[in-house]
DNA sequence: TAGATTGTTAATCGATTAACAATC
DNA sequence: TAGATTGTTAATCGATTAACAATC
């Protein structure tokens, strides 16, 4: 089955898995590589090979099974279990990631939130109530947490995952612009959102010229 | 100067424009490919190269100047000058763009937000009052917008980003999960929020293993 | 001048694309 | 069976790294 899947290949799995999911839904049972790869703007090849990183899902002269690969991305993404996230930071993203519910509706729960604000503190948001991120490390003892959610400013970042660590947290989803320092065998995603404002600049720019 | 810049060379701009501001922050006038590598996690050589897309701006023996590499790819980002963006949608991810101070921080200031909920029309957020999308067309044609952020469901985003390229806006920053079609010209950068959660669950499954 | 470090060319590495035998 | 399409190997392309002459 699976043995070393470039980066590459990785970062396209959440956009093969939501084209099928969108497939499925406009009730389309089987594709092939090529009809895959015209929706997707890659090459049938690329399709057929990035598929076989994990093992052989199609059938020669019929393609693929949507479901039946959209089940099997989505397992190998691990979107087939739930994952409890707490969110370290009640400002503007914080608030908006425990708000949304596109989240919770692909396994990822917000079970709390944290800040350190005395304002913040106590605050309602959605369903759960602010908590003082001194009682973070009592939480922590005391429930499952499988991803933090890094909502708080640059400055608070790094300590905050030192305690998130040394307390076993494996997972960061990172909202603050700085490269987190992690132990080994701890993941972490960045979404540094100023860098992509600074793209869609270049870019533009880039068109006017 | 610029000729053609690869797409991996434009996703690095945002780290070295990010380390750069550090270290004038921290007093450092001068740096090495060789230092400057180190920190970033990146090989001197691949700096270079990097930093020679767009002209010679080292000294031998002496390496380069911090502030004036800082301003350099400041400028060819573009952060230079100011973007006047209008936010598409008031829901959390709109409200939380236009209340962060970090956008305007860097020359991307929100001058208004729209929303089709009857329910939200009127509501402050920060400074703006959010209006009517049935306006968008009006305010388009009495009003300069560079950027607009799109944070609509999925259902409303293309028919919306037709409106607004129609009207003659050149950049988006996408929230939503779909591939939007745009005119040659125009320049999108996603921000798929899903994806990266879904990045982030794949590889602590992969460390398990 | 001597040492350090760039700018740039050449070598290597990895990812994408093409080709095709296997097979449904 | 004949046609279609995969899985997989080989070829190509592009990006990263190494090397080194130029020069501050």
């Amino acid at each position: 089955m699976a043995g070393y899947v470039s980066e590459a290949v990785i970062k396209r799995l959440p956009a093969y898995y939501r084209h099928l999911k969108e497939l499925e839904k406009e009730g389309i049972h089987q594709i092939s590589s090529q009809g895959l790869g015209n929706r997707m703007h890659l090459t049938a090849s690329q399709i057929r090979q990035d598929i076989n990183c994990f093992g052989g899902f199609g059938r020669q002269g019929y393609g693929y099974s949507v479901s039946g690969l959209r089940e099997h991305i989505g397992h190998i993404l691990g979107v087939d279990r739930t994952h409890r996230m707490i969110i370290v930071g009640a400002g503007n993203i914080g608030r908006a990631v425990a708000l949304s519910d596109s989240f919770p509706a692909n396994g990822f729960e917000t079970v709390a939130i944290f800040d350190n604000d005395e304002t913040k503190i106590g605050m309602t948001v959605g369903s759960l109530t602010v908590q003082d991120v001194a009682e973070l490390k009592r939480y922590l003892d005391e429930n499952t947490v499988d991803i933090a959610v890094l909502a708080v400013p640059v400055s608070h970042a790094q300590r905050m995952v030192e305690v998130l660590c040394e307390r076993g947290v494996k997972g960061f989803w990172n909202f603050a612009p700085l490269d987190l320092k992690v132990p080994e065998g701890t993941s972490v995603v960045n979404v540094h959102l100023d860098e992509g404002l600074e793209i869609l600049s270049f870019r533009m720019l880039r068109e006017l010229a």
